[in-house]
DNA sequence: GTCAATGATTCAAACGTTTTAACAAAGTAA
DNA sequence: TTACTTTGTTAAAACGTTTGAATCATTGAC
């Protein structure tokens, strides 16, 4: 490697200080237009790069920002990450993507890693049981937090997640216009507010239509394919013959569908299925999954956003924000036959 | 935000110089054992945080590690990544992710940004079309390169991927043992090396079992889901009419089948079809799907390690490192049907 | 012909670490 | 006693940038 070139080499290379090189480079007024030119292009023959570390130890700027969820790899996040990502770069800031696996010290790890790198600000969805004292961590040393997907208890920071409760509502009351009246919820856990939301919203709908909340037509389980192929044999089993499901996710969603598919039942005709996210996958199951769009674009872009306005001193906008979900019908749902199958 | 805490806070609450606190907290055998106690005690109820720009300034050693994928959120590099993650996070370092979506452009900002950052090594799958000047300009800077999946023409560095024309070798002769002989290969490009391994390992297979190569049971496309769907109505359509079908990887498989099923036919008995990757979905797709294990955690468990050798200074590993492939037969493959539905 | 204003550039002090060489104090050997 | 080690600590210079204050020419106004 040849030798580093630093403002310095340029500045020598012309007979010049490395202040004016360095007001040069970032377009400053006060240098003259000829010099400019004159340093840019020696910069560039130079093949000088940029020393960012330096630069921030004088600044306390980094342009670095955190970004941590429970699994980038998962596809729930995916559209999130996506929106975020190109809200970033758009203000020319590096992300830097964690998991945290649910696991509060990996998430703890994650925010000291950033604070020692000079993260600028952190976007989290917060891993399950995250204490207030581990996200006042990051706010105490001058880095800024937004949530997302998640809220935790008596932390009243800006928040973006999709209204559950009203997107299990509209699912529902989709399926009762089909006439449909036995229909189970399946999947997911009340151990998070999501989970309780999106039973609500569910349960709400159910009552508003004055039809019978049976807990058996609970069926509470990981949100995984898995899960939801698993369940069709109890859905299927169930005393109470019900005949449209709504699902946690699209992954427990297209699960149903196979096992329904199993047991040589037609998921859209005997039996409504629903969804919920609008995964990619969704359009292109079989059949065509109808489930609930959860927003996940807008909470990526809105928590971006809100994050770079803090950082540039404006608006406060703390306090949990809802996003509308919409219902997306394709071929999974259908009328209730009136002499069916079932 | 209270003030900063930096290593002179500790030094003066102490009534010891920086050096001493520097020292002790790196736990140097230079400073006492009293002394050290104190210090980190001291450091700790000052919630002292550890700036690492300061110190790379001087060390020249980030801690950060660039990585960079055509997209995180592919599940193809889902193992990948977290076989890097794991062996990273031995070694505690700090990694950061990046898409790059098969642009140059974007990667090169990428690899500048990282050699801004001080980024001590980067572990690539470069986009198509990268030139060798990209990956120089990285290692001439001091931050060494790894490659993973793809090679690059002129850049004889340590790279890792699958021995892709094994794969689609073992996936065609067992097609072939099955009593198949029209075998169309859906998904890819020839624009990568990859895709042209994998079409060769196809080829070679056919040119062995003394089969005919038609040009018309090549199906070129994106490597999605989406793209299966959409190259099922082809593939149905061609009127050679293939019973079976090697996919560019799992997702273009799943969405073949999708489409396969969506016309009526049922994959694994009408139409036989494998993948790629064995993906978790893989598994529990329906048909489970018959696929070609491709090494992945392998791939990044090496990458990482070679990394981290390289900057340890110790053994050079360059060149191509080629992981074997090896089948996962299911239940999406089957005998040809003689008197079948086509 | 002095003074002030303007414009371009530079000085020098930070930013928070690490590290080499030096130093002081105390112990050891002669 | 002296000379030499050993042990623990520190002074000070670096790392590469940014920035407020200072400098130095020019120019224009009176």
């Amino acid at each position: 490697m040849a030798q580093k070139v630093k403002l310095s080499t340029i500045a020598e290379a012309l007979g010049l200080s490395t202040a004016t090189v360095s007001l040069a480079l970032r377009d400053s007024p006060l240098v003259a237009d000829i010099t400019r030119e004159r340093i840019k292009e020696k910069a560039v023959e130079l093949g000088y790069i940029y020393n960012r570390r330096a630069a921030s130890l004088r600044t306390s700027r980094s342009g670095i920002i955190g970004v941590v969820v429970h699994d980038i790899m998962n596809p729930f996040y995916a559209e999130i990450l996506k929106a975020i990502e190109t809200e970033l770069d758009r203000s020319r800031q590096t992300f830097i993507l964690s998991n945290h696996y649910d696991s509060v010290e990996k998430q703890r790890n994650f925010i000291e890693t950033l604070l020692q790198l000079g993260g600028d600000g952190v976007i989290m969805s917060p891993a399950i049981g995250t204490p207030a004292s581990d996200i006042r961590l990051a706010e105490d040393n001058g880095m800024p937090a937004i949530l997302i997907a998640r809220s935790v208890p008596e932390i009243d920071l800006p928040t973006f997640r999709g209204d559950d409760a009203y997107g299990t509502t509209l699912a529902t009351n989709h399926l009762i216009s089909l006439g449909h009246t036995r229909i189970a919820m399946i999947g997911g856990t009340d151990h998070t507010s999501t989970g309780r939301d999106r039973y609500a919203g569910y349960a709400n709908a159910m009552k508003a239509a004055g039809l019978e909340l049976e807990s058996a037509l609970r069926i509470p389980g990981p949100r995984t394919k898995q899960s939801g192929f698993e369940a069709a044999v109890n859905f299927l089993a169930n005393p109470l013959k019900p005949t449209a499901a709504v699902c946690w996710n699209d992954l427990v969603a297209i699960g149903l569908m196979n096992g329904i598919a199993r047991a040589g039942l037609v998921p859209g005709r005997d039996i409504s299925v629903t969804g919920y996210d609008d995964l990619e996958e969704a359009a292109i199951a079989t059949p065509a999954l109808t489930t609930v769009w959860n927003g996940q674009s807008e909470v990526g872009r809105f928590a971006a956003r809100a994050l770079l306005d803090k950082l540039n001193g404006s608006s406060e906008a703390d306090g949990l924000h809802l996003i509308k979900p919409e219902m997306r019908i394709r071929q999974s749902t259908g009328p209730l036959h009136p002499g069916g199958t079932r």
